[in-house]
DNA sequence: GTGGTCTAGACCACT
DNA sequence: GTGGTCTAGACCACG
């Protein structure tokens, strides 16, 4: 798992959508402490400002909880919370797609048989096959 | 059809994207003229030097073919190619949904529902059933 | 002899350096009468008004003289000033060549070469002998 | 070394050939930074967006590297082949003074006084001997 | 501090 | 009217 510095998401939200991602996932639990700001900003090789950035904004969000000196901890309303965001972020990517795909008179067949090469290539656990031949699209109007 | 100003992806971007659309979905073909800069300004309520740049792009990439003090034309071959651009954005799209579902532990089944949803929830005219409550969520990292 | 419109010298001063060296080359002669605005047009395939502006500031140069009706005459002293202008404006080329050349630390042995190059690919007449290789450099910063 | 704003080459493009220029003489090696944007429009009194987009084509070059926060850098290949482009460049021009005088029925023998008048003029250190009077021509159509 | 995008409004070349 | 370049000045993301 690595960040796209070439996207148009900034950075800091790309950090915001991986430990929310996270918390959904239950790798990071209701209470737990939360790898440091230093810590993340070495593992993905980035201004510890920029980490800083996203705890704040996920502070905000209510997901987590930062006390002076000790670490950031995920709240207890977030570890719920962040499975419905990252479904909803989720859906906004699909429905993204739909939208493009409409625009270009695409049929719902088509979209399918797109959603569903997609799925295959970024196998991972149930139904695993295809290998992941998965490239980023730097035309992807997001 | 209108533009996200508050979306990360560049404004110009998002004009790119729409022309692409409307050459592959046939709105705008081989060796017709396009609307003009200030045309296009001005429905997109945005500055004309936003479009021009959007169209400037899109000659580089090949798709159009600007002549001075006449306007912007779709090339032969970017008839052809906008489909095969238009359909990797909208795998882009699935991918990145996919990959975020994976992420936070989503299966497989799961992530065909949300699609499925997003599917009819835009749905157009043929298979359209629930018309549903969906809204963009301007928290999705692209 | 065609223009180059993709060229940022604008198309009415490539006319313009047309008829100067025209009349440079003895083809026009003092008092002798142009092409039309209307023939050079066509034959340029370029806006009539494009012409009539070269024509119009060819005349403030004094190099030529337009009369009501009648057309465009080459000038007494035009024939022998664009003689004059014409070297000067291949010097400056040259000139042009020679400081970017310089800049970028080449010796004179080298730029002699790249010149000697160029003089024998676009051979016309007296010790014509090699094949005309050249190509328009879209780089060339004029 | 400075721009001419009066010039029919865009100053962007002005820019660009100054950098690639500079790269070529190893004034800028691979990997080296560059004059951030808004030092080099100060330096050539020119708008930040100016240069922002002369550096923005370099990259789409290939020739430099942007990083966000941090600069513009010479990438490793941009090293060799800005030489390439340059002697390129530099020819063009030199084909453009040959192909003017050549319309004017010049033989080589004046073309080649008229270089090596050039030559002489803009002597740098070796071989310098007559500085004359060279002075540019706002005529010369590139 | 860095690069990147956008607006407002200007002037030029061309049809 | 068209596209193309430039300025002035703003805001954002990143270090």
């Amino acid at each position: 798992m690595c960040l796209d510095v070439n996207s148009h998401v900034p950075v800091y939200e790309q950090i915001m959508a991986h430990v929310r991602t996270g918390i959904a996932a239950g790798i990071y639990r209701a209470g737990e402490i939360l790898p440091s700001v230093r810590a993340t900003a070495l593992r993905f090789v980035v201004n510890p400002n920029t980490v800083q950035r996203a705890y704040q904004e996920l502070e905000r969000e209510g997901l987590i909880e930062t006390r002076k000196g000790r670490g950031a901890f995920v709240t207890a309303d977030g570890a719920v919370s962040a499975l419905g965001k990252t479904a909803t972020a989720v859906r906004a990517h699909f429905a993204e797609g739909v939208r493009l795909g409409r625009a270009a008179r695409f049929k719902n067949p088509e979209l399918n048989t797109l959603f569903q090469q997609e799925l295959r290539a970024n196998a991972a656990a149930s139904p695993a096959r295809a290998p992941s031949d998965r490239s980023t699209d730097p035309d992807s109007p997001a």
